[in-house]
DNA sequence: TATGGTAGTTTCAATAATTGCTAACAGGAG
DNA sequence: CTCCTGTTAGCAATTATTGAAACTACCATA
């Protein structure tokens, strides 16, 4: 297995520019990744010429429009995205929730979509951010599209870790409430992941018969709390998904 | 001026999977680039190690989620997205518009909020992406924040080309307009990016008092075409625009 | 079973790039 | 004028990259 090493110490300097809110000086990118201030310009100089940074005038370099550019493409070229959105917005609308549309990567969540209902409420998700799968109702909706036994594995790689009072981080619990979701279609996130916040979300199954995404409804505990209410949002999320699966050209048997 | 060849080269690897809209397999990026087959393994690899891209199963690579991520965090840290955002939200709900929130960025604007009205128009358009200046109602309230002769600089550089039958290609017309737009605190974009679609701009100046930045109305031609109408529209923007100075930290003379 | 094509890995010596040092230049501040 | 910071230049030693060919693994085909 070779590497690249000079490739990924150019990019430990994106990674570091990611990180500082402000933007960095050539230095102390230097001191922080721990190489030469000399090769830092020459890393710099080419990422500059690239796009992938940008430097603000003053010595303070920073990540360019290049990458959001490339994120941008890359949404383009997502057929779920594609093909969901307009579902999004319906759904968006017909519940006054914001809406997302999420992928698994890895024991993660990425949110590929999001439309904001008119009453927006204060939700901290941008495309593109991540969250674990275990504790977020999209993650549970996308978990339950897969055999036991990768589940099994993906807990055991990376074991839940509480980050409300409601997470549940019996991975014995977690496997029956994943169950639970595959049988009845839809997955709940009951403040797991930020307290005070719920989730509806069910599963979007692909072309070739697998769960591909999820889209979910957010809002605050209480807006769930009337039983009819819940049942009405509950069945249009469900309805929306298959809609959306069937637009992925899924045939249900 | 010394380079950092290497890395130029394996960022060369994920434009060529950024153009590619079903990924690439790794003979075929050697082909398209013309390094050896061997190297673009080793790239690849380091590649995938750090998320850049992914490989789908099959020999195709694509573009990774890290990217995503990385686009999500630029994002998260612009003050300037930060602040007008509910500003966005509120001049969409007004105006049953679709609202973009742009920068800069050399000869271009950047996209870099969006806020879509229920009633969506199929405008192809995404946070992230680009588009020419001198054609757009964003670029022109930009420019106009400009001083004459760097917009001279640009439109030298990059010399204006036609689009659609309404683009204004003579520059002479075109430091004219951006010159009305400067006094009259608004620009109109009609149709001259994309026929038939129709945009007001204004700029919003930051804390220092320079153009920073750029919001806009997009529809269709006709839905401008009340007068009584274009003016609310138009005193709705530049007001929201000052109100986004003003929250920015700008203070009028 | 054999066969051929494709994806991906490995080894190794020659080559070419990176490295880190010192030094130097430009611009702003004291 | 001098100090400090950001940036670039030159150069010898070091180190990584390169490319070829051979090799594994896998899938489909004959």
């Amino acid at each position: 297995m070779a590497d690249a090493k000079i490739l990924e110490k150019g990019l430990n300097l994106v990674e570091e520019l990611a990180q500082s809110a402000e933007g960095m000086t050539a230095v102390e990118l230097a001191n922080s990744i721990g190489i030469h201030k000399t090769s830092v310009y020459r890393y710099l100089n080419t990422l500059l010429n690239v796009g992938y940074i940008q430097n603000n005038g003053d010595g303070h370099y920073h990540l360019g429009n290049k990458i959001l550019e490339l994120g941008s493409q890359m949404l383009r070229r997502m057929p779920l995205r594609e093909t969901a959105h307009p579902f999004l917005v319906k759904l968006s609308a017909d519940t006054q929730k914001t809406v997302h549309l999420c992928v698994l990567d890895g024991h993660d969540v990425v949110y590929i979509d999001k439309v904001e209902s008119q009453k927006t409420l204060p939700i901290m998700s941008r495309i593109g951010s991540r969250a674990p799968a275990y504790c977020t109702g999209v993650g549970k909706a996308l978990l339950s599209g897969l055999p036991t036994d990768q589940v099994v594995s993906l807990l055991r790689e990376s074991p839940p870790t509480r980050r409300t009072p409601e997470t549940i981080t019996d991975p014995i619990r977690l496997l029956e409430e994943i169950k639970l979701t595959a049988e009845r279609g839809y997955a709940i996130d009951n403040g797991e992941h930020e307290a005070g916040i719920k989730c509806l979300a069910a599963p979007i199954t692909g072309y070739g018969g697998d769960v591909v995404g999820a889209v979910s409804l957010t809002g605050l505990q209480r807006e769930f709390d009337e039983p009819e209410e819940a049942k009405r949002m509950i069945s249009t999320i469900t309805k929306i998904a298959t809609e959306i699966s069937r637009a992925l050209g899924y045939i249900e048997e």
